[in-house]
DNA sequence: GTGGTCTAGACCACA
DNA sequence: GTGGTCTAGACCACG
């Protein structure tokens, strides 16, 4: 994986696993792949994994089991809910964007419709 | 201003200039504010917003006159297509940021004008 | 039983093994249950149990007898000043940690009579 | 300052600081000494001390200013609300300890009023 | 000078 | 092997 010089990569991190877990490619109750694993797939150093993860775990998308690994959580609403805030925060985000380009709401679905085609 | 924490407050103060040039706030050969009342202005230090300006100038966007401060280019195709590009810039991070989280090029445009009601 | 993280758990162990004892659970030269049911009791590991019988057999308050198992001390002494020293270690953090968060000794009391009802 | 072993010292810094805080040797508003002088005055690594305040920024008690340093928040709400948490936090560990220990709550109050004379 | 992020490398607790 | 904590040392952003 690239990372975007400008944002920590452990805030990248954490985007990245948020979506492998909202695409279903991490499951729910699922083990996810060691930090060492991670750390050397992602070429960065295990401490940086370790800051993503720990995070991740303080807003409860992972446990983690002494000796064993972290996992998935089980608790689909969070991770539907979860899913429903990072796209709403998106959809802000653009918006917000386009706005201060001066690019009136009206305008921004027919340039949208315009770029998808 | 607020500044968002993990991104660069240089890179937000471009981001912020670009945007009051694009809207025509500050227009083609028109003097930009000076360094320090910015600094004053979006309460950082003169240092930060100088940075922002040296970029800006290297890009073409700024000219500096020397004693006399920054004037915004007079050269308007340069600022149509600055502002092309930076639509065209948060639409593909915005498709992206979709893709990324699931949401297929079918789902945007509806997802996008129920965010806009 | 639920284990708090950032303390280990095999220190964890100790002080469950030792309120058994204390409370008359597990009695003088009783023998306690085997490593392994306790590992399973407990879910965890088997080593984990081990280290903390390792260390109760080195204080004194176990003995092992090979081949048989783990047995509760018959020095009633020992596990009636055991118990004593546990209280006061108890009764001494507390008035500490109180005292750190600037509550003075004669509020103490008034606060844990609150606490109590 | 000096630290327990089996805890680790990002926690024992942040309760540290959450008592000097309380306690009033850090007012709201207060700058708290840099990360490198507390570092210093600890004994540890910086980055230790940069794990505690990090979460005590995430918990509100404390807020980052870019270049200039932490300062104690300026919520005393929060702040009143952080001491009563706290102290009842330690009220219900030590009940529960002695519970555990074969103390019922009445003799509680006795052997507290013992162990203060 | 002050905080933020990252690396390399080490040791511990746990399964 | 897996996660958790810590150190030493480095570089960047900001004032």
């Amino acid at each position: 994986m690239e990372f975007k010089d400008n944002v920590p990569i452990y805030l990248q991190i954490k985007q990245y696993l948020y979506r492998q877990i909202i695409i279903g490619k991490l499951k729910p109750g699922e083990k996810i792949p060691s930090v060492r694993e991670l750390a050397v797939k992602l070429t960065v150093n295990v401490n940086t994994v370790q800051r993503a993860l720990q995070q991740m775990n303080a807003e409860g998308i992972l446990y983690t089991k002494r000796g064993e690994g972290n996992f998935v959580t089980e608790d689909t609403t969070l991770l539907e809910q979860t899913k429903q805030n990072l796209i709403n925060e998106e959809l802000g985000k653009f918006v917000q964007s386009m706005n201060a380009l001066g690019v009136a709401d009206e305008q921004i679905s027919s340039l949208l419709s315009e770029y998808l085609k």
